[in-house]
DNA sequence: TATGTTTACGCTATGCGTAAGAATC
DNA sequence: GATTCTTACGCATAGCGTAAACATA
C-alpha cells in the first residue's frame, strides 16, 4: 500500500470514476486503472464495482474510503505544521477579484512571499462569477472573491466589507441620475445587478447604465465625465486624485461582501493558511485606511 | 512523501540509529539514510541530529513522530478492517509454552487456520522465560505464555488459569514429600521456584526436586516412579492415563496464570486479533473440561 | 458506435545493495 | 581504530505512457 494509491483511490471515489481520477490527477487512464488494481490486489479484496457510467465503491471500499481520507489528512497536517512555512514549496494558483487587487493585494503579497519564499504563486484577476467556476474545477486553489461561495465543499474565511460611494467628474456638480449614465461593475457581477434593480425601483426604466469588467476603466469613465460611478469608497481615494469627486444622491447601495474562499475537500492547508492570512492583512489595511466598513 | 519513508523514519526513531533500523527492517543500511534523506528533502526540514551514538530527533523529527504514528496506525486499521480475515495474507510467528500445546492449542490452531487461512503460522515451543525474551528482541509476534508479560510495550490477554494437582504413581500409595522427589516445570520457570520455595517453607531443605522442560517427558517420570509430580490437573487427565492419580498432601501450589502476550507499538491488528481468539478458545475449553479455574 | 475499462509492452527513473569515504569518539 | 552515517555507482524493477483490445449500453 502507498500513500498514492490511496490518493488515487481517494479521486477514484470522489469522482466517480477511473478515467475523471486520471484527468484530475494529470496521470494516463491506465496508471489510475493500475494502482487501484495494485490496491486490490494488496488487501486482497475488490475495491470497485466496475459498470458503464464510472464506478460504484464496494462495501470494503467505503470503509476503505474512511480511512483513507483520515491518513491523507494526516499527511496534510504534517505538510502544514512539520514544514516550516519558509521551506514550503508548492503552487498556490491564486484567483482575485480586481477590488482587492486595487487594494490591499499587494500587501498580502508581500506577506505571503515573506513567510513562504519557496511557494509560487500563480495570479489569475477576473470577476467573482468566473473564480467561483474555476475554484469548482479544481482551476484555483484559493479565490478572493464577492463571496461567500455557497457550496457545502467551500471553506469561506470573511473578509472584511467595502463601503459603496457614488463619483462624479469634478465639472458636474449635482449629478441627475435619470439624465447622467451610471457607470459600474461587469454586467454578470452581483453589485451591477442589485445597482441596476434598485435604480429601477428608484427612477424608472429611463435609466441608463455602463459597466467595465475593468475597475480602473471605470473609474477613468468617469474622470472623462462620461457618467457618475458607484464603486468602493477607499478606491475613489487613490484612482484619478482630483479629477473625481464624491457625491450623495440621497441612498448607497449596500456594502461588497468578501471571501477568501477555497475546496475545503480534500483540505488545502497552504490554501487555509493563506485564507487566513489574506483576511490579517484586509483587516489591517480596513484599520489603516478607516473606511472599509 | 511515501509510507514506506514514514514507516522507516518510525523505526529509526524508536531504535535510535539508523543501522539499529536498517537491521530491523531487513534491508541495508544505507537504504534507511537514503529513504530518512528523501524524506527530509520532501519535508524541506531536516528530522534527525546524526551524532556519534545513534540519532536524536530534531523539533520537527518529534513533530513528525506523533502524526507518522498515527498514519501508520490507520494503515493497519485498514488491513484489520477492511481485508476480510480469509483474504488476510501475512506470517505470524507464535510462541507457546509447553502447557497450552498439551491442552488447547490443536482447537486454537484449527480456529485460527478456519478464519485465516492465507495466514502462515510459524511455532516455537519453548520456556516462557525464552518466549518474553523473543517478544522483545522482535522475532515472535504473539507469544502464549506464563504472564502477563509487565513492560510498558507488551500487550497482555489474560487467558484462563491452569490449576495445579499432585500426581504419584499408581503403586507409592501415600507418597511423603520428605523423601520422594518431587518432578515439575523446567528450573527457570516461576512455577518450579514458587514450587521450590514453598516446600523448602515447610519440609526444609532436604527436599529432592527434579524438573523437566518437557511436560510430557516429567509426566513419565512420575509414572515411572521417580517421584512425584506437580503439574496442571487438566493435563493429567489425558496424560499417563491409568499410570498416575492425584493425590492430595493438604496443600497446593497456586494455580499458573497465563496471557497471550504482544508488542503493542506498534501494534500488530493480526496478533491482536489472533490473542482475543486464543482467548475465546481457552475459555470455552475450560468450560469444556470445567477444571481449569 | 460511444464510452470507459483492462491488457500488452517498451522505456525511464526510482531505489536497492555493495563498496568506499567521512566523521566522531 | 572502532563505530556509525554518507556518498558513489552499477543494476534490477516498479510504474509510467502509448497503443490496442475488450466490455457494455
Amino acid at each position: 500500500m502507498t500513500l498514492e494509491q490511496l490518493r488515487t483511490f481517494l479521486w477514484v471515489a470522489r469522482l466517480g470514476g477511473i478515467r475523471r481520477a486520471a484527468q484530475q490527477m494529470n496521470i494516463s487512464q491506465p496508471a489510475v486503472s493500475n494502482r487501484i488494481a495494485l490496491l486490490e490486489a494488496d488487501l486482497g479484496t475488490q475495491l470497485l464495482d466496475r459498470s458503464r457510467k464510472g464506478v460504484m465503491l464496494t462495501k470494503q471500499g467505503v470503509m476503505l474510503r474512511t480511512h483513507a481520507e483520515q491518513i491523507l489528512q494526516s499527511v496534510e497536517r504534517i505538510r502544514a505544521e512539520v514544514v516550516p512555512p519558509e521551506n514550503m514549496t508548492a503552487l498556490l494558483r491564486l484567483g482575485v477579484a480586481e477590488t482587492i487587487v486595487q487594494s490591499w493585494l499587494p500587501e498580502f503579497l508581500g506577506r505571503l512571499r515573506a513567510t513562504h519564499p519557496r511557494v509560487t504563486i500563480e495570479i489569475s484577476v477576473d470577476i467573482s462569477r468566473n473564480l467561483r467556476e474555476h475554484l469548482f474545477d479544481r482551476t484555483l486553489d484559493l479565490a478572493l472573491l464577492m463571496g461567500p461561495v455557497s457550496d457545502y465543499s467551500v471553506e469561506n474565511v470573511e473578509l472584511p466589507e467595502f463601503a459603496m460611494a457614488w463619483f462624479r467628474p469634478v465639472a458636474l456638480e449635482k449629478p441627475d441620475l435619470t439624465r447622467v449614465p451610471v457607470i459600474s461593475y461587469h454586467r454578470q457581477t452581483r453589485p451591477y445587478l442589485e445597482l441596476r434593480t434598485q435604480l429601477q425601483d428608484r427612477y424608472g426604466n429611463g435609466i441608463q447604465m455602463f459597466s467595465s469588467s475593468s475597475l480602473s476603466a471605470g473609474f477613468e469613465m468617469v474622470a472623462a465625465g462620461l457618467g457618475v460611478g458607484v464603486f468602493p469608497r477607499v478606491l475613489g481615494e487613490r484612482m484619478q486624485p482630483g479629477r473625481i469627486r464624491e457625491f450623495d444622491p440621497g441612498w448607497m447601495p449596500r456594502p461588497l461582501s468578501f471571501s477568501a474562499s477555497y475546496i475545503g475537500h480534500p483540505r488545502d492547508a497552504l490554501a487555509a493558511r493563506a485564507a487566513q492570512m489574506a483576511r490579517e492583512v484586509a483587516l489591517e489595511h480596513a484599520a489603516e485606511t478607516g473606511a472599509e466598513t
